[in-house]
RNA sequence: GUCCCCGUAGCUCAGCUGGAUAGAGCAGCGGUUUUCUAAACCGCCGGUCGCGUGUUCGAGUCACGCCGGGGACGCCA
């Protein structure tokens, strides 16, 4: 008999048939959540509002509910009625390595993940940086949370679209323009082409401020280039092309690809449509000669104006977003949409899905589902939004080298003798995935500290810990000469009996649950907090539970945990956008 | 001024649609290695969940008020 995927929802499912059977009446819900361990594997605590709401006795009711279980259920569990009418269900030991036969590959733990989001077809948001301009510690979050939520989104069945909507448009273009044109240095640009491009627009800048005649010649390069005059696009192009192959060796060590690269520019034809179709329907109006969008109905933007074009006629990102969502459900067939962008910036979300919604509706078109998905800041030890001492951005590029750098120093004291070679590359994907993971870890919504001795400590709910376990799972595949999920060997397995071997079998039962709750909410930190008491238990058994002993029948079924721990590890560290290593 | 978010152990944080005795890590104290990586494991210590009132079988979670911190608020994104 093949065990379900997600055994909560199958229980659920269970324990509705039953509530058919026993004759309650609907609606009832089971409520099966995941149980607090010392009351066993699941909790149903649907009873208690039922009886609540009909005068009834609960456990009267929970007693009748049990009693009409199928033989499946009752065979496969333990279960109990406990407290004020909370239905207890443990999984019997058989039950547990059942599960963990029938998932013992990374395809099927696909298949059954993927049952939560089919149909689904979501844009996502993310990253969007502006181009001529270096990324900086600001653009971290968004990177790393947006990825983590593109493979979590689908894992889950769900069609994803990662759409870097870059800043390629804009009144900067004309000053560097202006400076690249007279001041370009070549190798320079070869080297770096991002701070060569900083330096010009900062040199176009200050010569515009210094001297008029600079500014009206910035000016007519900026009308030039909006007007398509080649020359100018073709030094644009060539800043946007520099700026995304510099972005991309970010992106390469955070294990970003895109499938489209639609910026601001991309939209600069659609814009006119939005003010046409908004005005029309009287969604929009000029005042202060804006055009702008008012919600009567709301208690702040009824007088907080959304400002779709600016009093000078030029569009403004509530321009290209309105178009862009447009653009999305109309050629991109998306059914939602994400953006993963600083929750400062929650007002025009909320602004913009108002206007998006009235819009689609007075247009009969189906309304797409957006979501903004916001994060906290990156704060400094001083609780301050983090910068060098000097007060200037951190490098994004900076701060990963310096992540390797100290992931480097660590690895050459815990495991001198490796190869040179491998400890640069251990370096590197511990000293990245610390600082991926240390975003990824703490809800996204609130702010965090950025401490790099928390971080890359290596104690705690940190990469370095959840990396070391994977280390340590392929270390005794090593030493046995065994592979992972081997099938024959498998067969071999006798029934789990130790308390560390079934505590950490419970944990690998809940990693649907997992998924299910960071998917759906698409919290990441969900998922790290489950992986990294997975890694706990992990441990536990691996001090308490030799694998290599000579009884055949035992050493067989702790290897079949060591392979489905190494499966669900790697599995969600991947999810989370983080590399694993076979040596640490 | 209006609105939004936050306030949980000395520190950094979890706590899923209200569910059982509020959990981790760090720091502190004490243990564990002739055994698969000790970057580990085990134990102890530590909380009036900012304060108050209310809603109910049940509140860290919901409502209202107050205190404290952060943020947004017309042409940047």
């Amino acid at each position: 008999m093949p065990a379900p995927f997600n055994l909560a929802i199958s229980l659920d499912a269970s324990l509705q048939a039953a509530a058919t059977a026993a004759g309650l009446e609907t609606p009832f819900a089971a409520e099966v959540r995941g149980a607090d361990p010392r009351h066993g594997d699941f909790q149903a605590n649907g009873v208690l509002g039922y009886a609540k709401a009909r005068k009834l006795n609960p456990r009267a009711v929970a007693q009748q509910l049990v009693g009409a279980l199928p033989a499946e259920v009752t065979a496969a569990y333990e279960v109990a009625i406990a407290g004020p009418g909370f239905i207890n269900f443990t999984l019997k030991p058989a039950g547990l390595l059942g599960w963990l036969q029938a998932h013992a590959r990374a395809e099927q733990l696909a298949a059954g993940a993927a049952q939560s989001r089919t149909g689904e077809a979501w844009i996502l948001d993310y990253s969007s940086p502006n181009t001529a301009k270096q990324m900086h510690v600001g653009h971290l979050r968004s990177a790393v949370i947006g990825e983590a939520v593109a493979r979590l989104l689908a894992y889950s069945g769900a069609k994803v679209t990662r759409d870097n909507h870059i800043g390629d448009w804009g009144t900067q273009f004309g000053k560097l323009i202006w400076a690249y044109k007279r001041h370009v240095d070549q190798a320079a640009l070869a080297r770096d082409p991002i701070e060569e491009f900083e330096r010009l627009y900062k040199l176009g800048n200050n010569a515009a401020d210094a001297d008029v005649a600079v500014m009206d010649e910035a000016r007519a390069e900026l009308v030039q280039l909006q007007a398509g005059k080649p020359a100018s696009l073709e030094v644009w192009r060539q800043i946007n092309e520099a700026s995304l192959r510099a972005f991309q060796q970010v992106y390469d060590q955070l294990g970003i690809r895109f499938d489209l690269t639609l910026g601001e520019s991309f939209y600069n034809d659609k814009v006119a449509r939005v003010y046409e179709e908004l005005a029309k329907l009287g969604l929009a109006q000029e005042s202060q000669r804006a055009l702008v969008v008012f919600h009567p109905e709301h208690p702040r933007f009824k007088e907080q104006p959304f400002i779709i074009r600016k009093s000078d006629g030029a569009a403004n990102y509530a321009s290209t977003d309105l178009a862009t969502i447009l653009y999305r459900c109309e050629v991109l067939k998306a059914t939602g949409m994400l953006y993963v962008v600083d929750k400062r910036q929650s007002d025009h979300f909320e602004q913009l899905f108002l206007t998006a919604r009235k819009w689609f509706a007075a247009t009969n078109r189906p309304e797409p589902r957006m979501e903004h998905v916001d994060f906290g800041t990156v704060l400094g030890e001083n609780n301050k939004p983090l910068k060098t001492r000097s007060g200037e951005n951190i490098k994004l590029k900076d701060l990963l080298l310096e992540a390797s750098d100290r992931a480097y120093a660590l690895v050459c004291t815990k495991n001198p003798d490796l190869p040179e070679a491998e400890k640069r590359v251990i370096a590197e994907v511990v000293g990245t995935g610390s600082v991926q993971y240390a975003d990824l870890a703490q809800n996204r919504s609130s702010d965090y500290v950025f401490a790099w001795d928390r971080m890359i400590s290596l104690e705690g709910n940190t990469a370095a810990y959840l990396l070391y376990a994977v280390a340590r799972l392929r270390s005794i595949f090593r030493k046995l000469g065994a592979v992972p999920g081997d099938t024959a060997g498998e067969a071999a397995a006798s029934g789990l009996e130790t308390a560390t071997e079934l505590a950490l079998a419970r944990k690998l039962m809940k990693f649907p649950e997992a998924i299910l709750l960071a998917a759906g909410q698409m919290r990441p930190h969900f998922l790290c907090l489950y992986l990294y008491e997975l890694a706990g238990e992990f441990s536990a058994f691996y001090n308490a539970d030799k694998v290599a002993v000579d009884d055949p029948s035992v050493r067989a079924r702790r290897l079949l945990l060591c392979a489905r721990t190494l499966l669900i590890l790697e599995t969600g560290l991947h999810l989370l956008g983080l590399r694993t290593l076979e040596r640490m």
